[in-house]
RNA sequence: GGGCGCGUAGCUCAGUGGGAGAGCAUCCGCCUUACAAGCGGAGGGUCGGGGGUUCGAAACCCUCCGCGCCCACCA
């Protein structure tokens, strides 16, 4: 079914296109992975977005480095498989839906644990469905029929099988310690799920004794506190080491103790201790067998001491220094403290350090093997440089609190006995009678750590287990490499015998606005990708996107590079038409005797056929947009379909040489642009060849035999002349339409003079040269290197003044060079050290200037 | 406090020992029959400053200045 070009708009039609593709793209199962195929697999897991979320910028990039990744593989042979899916997101969904019930002023309590879960499933229901509406927009080519949710019945059992292997493993335990508590969300939290800022507080200089004064920026907690820390090495304290004091307000004789965390040169060298609310003092408090006395509640309410009794920590804050301030001189001094302050990410509250029953993974195994993994290059982080930053975290893990006082979440497989028994429970196991399971449930990343196998169908034995994994390569923003990535090896290594999840991780930044800035809803410059793609189409954005993708580092776009993305397509769209309507063939063997400008666009199509391999196996997505815009629009559109036109337009034998060539390097460079631009190389692909789709096309194997050195030297004198006569048409306001009379000269016997005079009709053609009449006399002489000259009459209309002033600045340059050069070449020394291609090279401009110069003059006696 | 990185044209970025580049933006001229979402031409940079290594430095070393990110239990 071939199209003619008269059927084809002037104009690409992005959303016409997209939403008829895609829709057939999915109905004939292309994007269908076959765990029984002979071909090699090569998989994907798409980082999953969270179910409450929407689409933005950054998946738009995730997704386009995924989407072409995975379609040139698939167009290699390979068993391509991208599989799609949704994170629960615990604490962030829970968050959303506890905000949406404020709103009727209903709390989670109201309804209770079983209706509110029922309220967040009917949640997810409403608003899962959309971002993956948004990745069809996008053109993902995901395997729907293996969407998956980390809540699913078999993602849990993964879950719960992890689990209690880990706890029979004795790698996850239960125990009383100091988290990070958010007394908003009433949760535990991991280390990471805190952000520090910096922020302004007041550190109080408190006096317990005469000898002792203590500093602290939470004075409530003095409350808590059950000794005095000093150095064991500060002499100043030496003597009341084992002694005790009294505490302010309480009345409580406390010890004081020699602890090496003590830093003599901080503040007054004596430290409060207060085990229960801080994370050091804790640790202290097992050292010298302190006990730990808690004064605040879940909500950081203060729970003891009359007077403060039921007030919240800031208002407890000021309380306790009155109150200290009113027993007279116990408080020494108040000075102003810019310190760092942890805040809860999901909702930005002060974290709360809280003693409290918690499981934890003992993560000292793991992490060490999620290192070894990368150090002994089973695993390949790219781009390599952010080694170092998954180095900095796994070698210092500390272990993870693991169990969130919510409901949204797998819950934990542990139940108690009436006698404190504690047992784990397999998925294919049940508590025994009377036991109830513990209420809290795990980190939403508890689940995410097992994505690449729990969506195979682990723990069972599947085909997709055993074909798909371990996975290719993850790819996801650096911003995740320790929420994520870290936790994936960890598990990914435990689980499935020490066979990493993923070959590489291939890392990228974060989408920034044109000026670099970080998008953000208040600063106005948030992009939303499906405003781009109904407004540019699909694959502009995406190519905006890839086009600014070096690895690992930040992209930065604009509105206005999404309109040039959008122009390349349709640059693409018009050449295709152009030879769809010049009859540009695409089977049988290319012809043998070419032209020179046909075997030079194949030897350019050869190398850039080779240079995007190369650049798409070093994930330098930038590079491959970049080298195939280039040869798209300047050496294919701008150069060769030019000196293509007046063959094809004469017709005969020549012209059916040169159909079949541009018929050749169209076919090879849709399939080239395809993993990044979809939707347009399958329009105009399908168009060209009468074939069904490109999205199963062979990859195009770069030729080398194609590779012309010849050719290319010989267009490149094409170009160099043609460019030159057009400089100096521009020069001289000549307009285009307006022909001049012209002679090509050469005045030696070399292959370049043969290119030159050979190309002759083509630079008439490309200049707009006619050919000497009667009376012919030049009144310009254009040189180049190598002997060769264009001569033109330009009588009548040419500015002698301009072309005196052109000529001047050329002869500046010229000459500036001819100095250069001739120092470098002057330099005995430097002749001795250089490579030989070095030194001609230098030699090589050096005659190129020199031949200026002459020429330069030539020019100028002609003007006289 | 520790670590990592960056500073190249107006903007965003490539380039990491041998002729300063790209895209977008700017200026000039063109409706030249695939495309005005186009064509042709042009201008624009002491490669953050200073010092060093080298025949030669945007690149390597030192230093200063400026910016960014990550980690962090000095109260």
């Amino acid at each position: 079914m071939t199209t003619n070009a008269q059927e084809l708009p002037a104009q690409y039609p992005p959303a016409e296109v997209e939403a008829r593709r895609y829709e057939q793209w999915v109905q004939n199962g292309y994007f269908r992975a076959d765990a029984d195929s002979d071909k090699p697999a090569y998989t994907i897991v798409i980082p999953p977005p969270n179910v409450t979320g929407v689409l933005h910028v950054g998946h738009a990039l995730d997704h386009t480095i995924q989407d072409a990744l995975i379609r040139r593989r698939r167009m290699q042979g390979y068993e391509a498989l991208w599989l799609p899916g949704m994170d629960h997101a615990g604490i962030a969904t829970q968050n959303v839906v506890e905000r949406r019930l404020a709103t009727d002023g209903v709390s989670r309590h109201d309804l209770g644990r079983d209706a509110f879960l029922e309220k967040v499933w009917e949640w997810k229901k409403e608003s899962g469905g959309s971002i993956l509406g948004q990745m069809r927009r996008l053109g993902d080519s995901v395997d729907w029929s293996r969407e998956r949710f980390t809540m699913d019945a078999g993602l849990s059992r993964a879950v719960q099988t992890i689990f209690k292997r880990l706890f029979d493993d004795g790698l996850i335990y239960r125990a009383n310690r100091i988290i990070n508590w958010c007394p908003r969300c009433l949760t535990a939290l991991s280390d990471i799920e805190v952000e520090h800022s910096d922020s302004d507080g007041e550190l109080v200089y408190i006096r317990y004794s005469d000898e002792i004064v203590v500093a602290t920026t939470r004075a409530e907690t003095m409350l808590g506190d059950t000794a005095v820390a000093v150095n064991p090495n500060d002499e100043r304290y030496a003597h009341l080491v084992d002694t005790e004091v009294e505490l302010p307000l309480t009345g409580r004789r406390i010890p004081i103790v020699a602890d090496e965390h003590v830093d003599p040169e901080f503040g007054t060298g004596c430290v409060k201790v207060t085990p229960a609310h801080d994370p050091n003092d804790f640790e202290i408090g097992q050292r010298h067998d302190l006990p730990s006395i808690t004064v605040m509640d879940e909500r950081a309410v203060i729970t003891t001491h009359g007077p403060f009794q039921g007030l919240d920590r800031y208002e407890a804050r000021p309380a306790v220094v009155a109150a200290l301030r009113a027993e007279g001189r116990i408080v020494r001094e108040i000075r102003p403290y810019n310190h760092s302050v942890g805040h809860c990410s999901r909702c930005k509250t002060t974290v709360e350090p809280r003693l409290s029953l918690q499981w934890f993974v003992n993560t000292t195994p793991l992490a060490k093997a999620a290192g070894d993994a990368v150090r002994d290059g089973r695993v390949k982080i790219e781009p390599v440089e952010l080694e170092k930053r998954y180095f900095a975290w796994v070698d210092n893990m500390h272990d993870w609190c693991i169990s969130r006082q919510l409901w949204w979440g797998h819950r934990i497989p542990v139940f108690y006995g009436p006698d404190g028994e504690v047992v784990c429970v397999g998925p294919d196991e049940t508590a025994p009678e009377g036991y109830t399971q513990d209420a809290d449930v795990l980190d939403t990343w508890f689940s995410s750590a097992l994505w690449p196998f729990s969506t195979l169908g682990w723990p069972e034995k599947t085909p997709d287990l055993e074909k798909f994994y371990p996975t290719s390569v993850l790819v996801t923003g650096y911003d995740i490499l320790f929420f994520w990535v870290a936790r994936m090896m960890m598990f990914g290594l435990y689980a499935m015998d020490g066979v990493a999840p993923f070959k590489t991780v291939a890392l990228h930044g974060m989408v920034r606005d044109q000026f670099g800035k970080k998008m953000s809803k208040s600063f106005g410059n948030v992009v939303d990708p499906l405003d781009w793609i109904d407004r540019y189409g699909a694959d502009a954005t995406r190519f905006t996107l890839a086009r600014g993708a070096n690895p690992g580092t930040d992209v930065a776009v604009s509105e206005e590079w999404a309109a040039a993305s959008r122009n390349f397509c349709n640059k693409l769209w018009n050449a295709t038409r152009f030879a769809l309507a010049n009859g540009a063939t695409v089977t049988g063997p290319l012809p043998r005797d070419r032209s020179a400008v046909d075997s030079w666009i194949l030897s350019r199509l050869a190398e850039v056929t080779a240079e995007v391999d190369r650049y798409f196996e070093a994930y330098e997505f930038a590079k491959v947009c970049d080298a195939l815009f280039h040869f798209a629009w300047d050496d294919v559109c701008d150069w060769y379909l030019e000196l293509a036109k007046p063959v094809l337009f004469a017709g005969g034998p020549e012209a059916e040489k040169t159909q079949r060539v541009l018929g050749e390097v169209l076919d090879t460079l849709h399939r080239l642009l395809h993993p990044v631009v979809p939707f347009v190389t399958e329009e105009l692909w399908t168009t060209l060849t009468g074939a069904e789709t490109i999205v199963t096309a062979a990859w195009p194997t770069a030729r080398p035999e194609l590779i012309n050195p010849t050719a290319e030297a010989s267009v490149a004198t094409l170009q160099e002349v043609v460019t030159e006569i057009r400089r100096f048409r521009a020069d001289q306001g000549l307009k285009p339409s307006q022909k001049v009379g012209g002679r090509l000269v050469a005045a030696e016997d070399t292959a370049r003079s043969a290119a030159f005079l050979s190309h002759e009709p083509l630079i008439r053609n490309l200049a707009r040269l006619e050919d000497a009449a009667e009376g012919f006399e030049a009144s310009a002489t254009l040189s180049l290197a190598g002997g060769i000259t264009v001569e033109i009459d330009t009588r009548g209309t040419i500015d002698v003044a301009a072309e005196r002033a052109r000529l001047a600045k050329d002869q500046a340059v010229a000459e500036k060079e001819v100095a250069q050069c001739r120092g470098k070449l002057g330099n005995a020394e430097f002749l001795g050290k250089a490579p030989d291609q070095v030194v001609d090279k230098i030699k090589a401009r050096l005659a190129a200037a020199e031949a200026e110069l002459v020429r330069i003059a030539a020019a100028l006696g002609k003007l006289a």
